[in-house]
DNA sequence: GCCAACGTTGGC
DNA sequence: GCCAACGTTGGC
């Protein structure tokens, strides 16, 4: 399957690009999704060798600030049923998880942010979900077309 | 801190 | 299975 693109929220106070630029192999488990669609996508889509944006949200200059590519393909989320985690939920267990995560690796920190200003004032990039009102998925597929225009603009 | 948009829960 | 109430997200 030709390679696939996606956008992944984080809040920096919470998991910045810094985070992952300091973990062991620029890599992290992308854990404590609590949405079925943002889960589908990381069980049922995502493959080893997707790009992905990265994107800073709930912060002062929101919008994507590198790019990291998928290292390892959906599996179970454990800290579902880890009850001293944030994400702990009751309804997930190790025999029937509900949860799941993708592993990602950091591949590039943007030498300048493409914020979300930027992104809304740019006729070409309106097709964005990002832009869109509304659109509160932690993460969304992006077109190959939009993703290089994005890192292009980086 | 506000609030609009949207997802989830739970009573019926 | 409907839908009101509630919780969360996330830009501003």
């Amino acid at each position: 399957m030709a390679i696939q693109y996606w956008l992944m929220k984080s809040e920096p106070e919470t998991f910045s690009i810094e985070h992952l630029e300091r973990s062991p192999k620029k890599t992290t488990g992308w854990d404590g999704v609590r949405n079925y669609q943002a889960r589908n996508f990381m069980r049922d889509a995502m493959k080893v060798g997707d790009q992905v944006l990265f994107y800073h949200s709930s912060c002062k200059v929101p919008g994507v600030v590198g790019i990291a590519e998928v290292v390892k393909e959906g599996y179970p989320d454990d800290t579902a049923w880890d009850k001293k985690s944030d994400y702990y939920d009751p309804k997930s267990s190790p025999e029937n998880p509900r949860w799941y995560r993708v592993d990602i690796q950091l591949k590039e920190i943007f030498p300048e942010i493409v914020t979300l200003t930027e992104i809304k004032e740019d006729p070409k990039l309106q097709e964005m979900k990002v832009v869109q009102k509304g659109q509160r998925l932690s993460i969304q597929p992006v077109t190959r077309k939009d993703f290089e225009y994005i890192c292009k603009r980086a």
